[in-house]
DNA sequence: TCTACGATCTTT
DNA sequence: AAGATCGTAGAT
């Protein structure tokens, strides 16, 4: 039975719930297909670490707009960060795709990576977004539909393991601090491993 | 227009 | 520990 795709109402919430349960779930885009394995909520309002502290902007459009699209930007000059949009319109959150466990297409995943050879690991958000072929130009799509980037219903996580966010260091201190980044317990495809620790189920 | 700086990754 | 590399945001 092919997977079924989240509904628009699953992205209609506070980003730090849905970033829980964005754990174990797919992103698909043509042939590459990925388990969600880290993320990171950046909540509104009252997160200095947000790219929406100040209003909006066009690079941020898209996080205030509908839940349950893409926002996409360049990070570094190099890499492409994947966003999934939360909460309402007219509030701008979202959850950072971080690491991702390679399910289908790995392939195309090798060659997206310049053709190194080794393992696959997509461990950090840059190379997620390379993994799925994405650009700013998918900044804005949904994936509530079945139109090229979807997001598909995948096997839960059981164990959650928390710890503060990655490359933050101009926010405010106590949201520094805030354990506000995810990831499957025992997972190899985690980011700064060190820096979680064990928590919430 | 001008400038400083990233929600990073790879190599040294 | 540092370089790659460029769009964005805020200042001028």
């Amino acid at each position: 039975m092919p997977s079924r795709l989240l509904r628009r109402q699953f992205y209609a919430r506070d980003a730090l719930d849905v970033a829980r349960d964005l754990l174990g779930q797919e992103l698909w885009h043509g042939g590459v297909g990925l388990r969600i394995t880290e993320v990171e909520a950046y909540r509104y309002p009252d997160d200095s670490a947000n790219h929406c502290r100040s209003g909006v902007t066009p690079r941020n459009a898209p996080m205030w707009g509908p839940p349950g699209h893409a926002y996409v930007y360049l990070c570094y000059g190099m890499h492409h960060m994947l966003n999934l949009v939360t909460n309402s319109d007219g509030e701008g959150a979202a959850v950072l795709i971080r690491s991702c466990e390679p399910i289908a297409g790995s392939a195309t995943i090798r060659r997206r990576r310049g053709g190194k050879d080794g393992p696959v690991l997509l461990t950090g958000p840059g190379k997620v977004a390379q993994a799925l072929g994405l650009d700013t130009s998918f900044s804005g799509h949904p994936l509530y539909r079945r139109d090229g980037l979807e997001l598909r219903e995948g096997t839960r996580a059981s164990d959650i393991i928390v710890g503060s966010r990655i490359g933050i260091g101009y926010a405010e201190p106590e949201h520094q601090q805030a354990e506000w980044r995810l990831a499957i317990a025992g997972s190899p495809w985690v980011s700064h491993p060190r820096h979680l620790r064990g928590a919430a189920r």
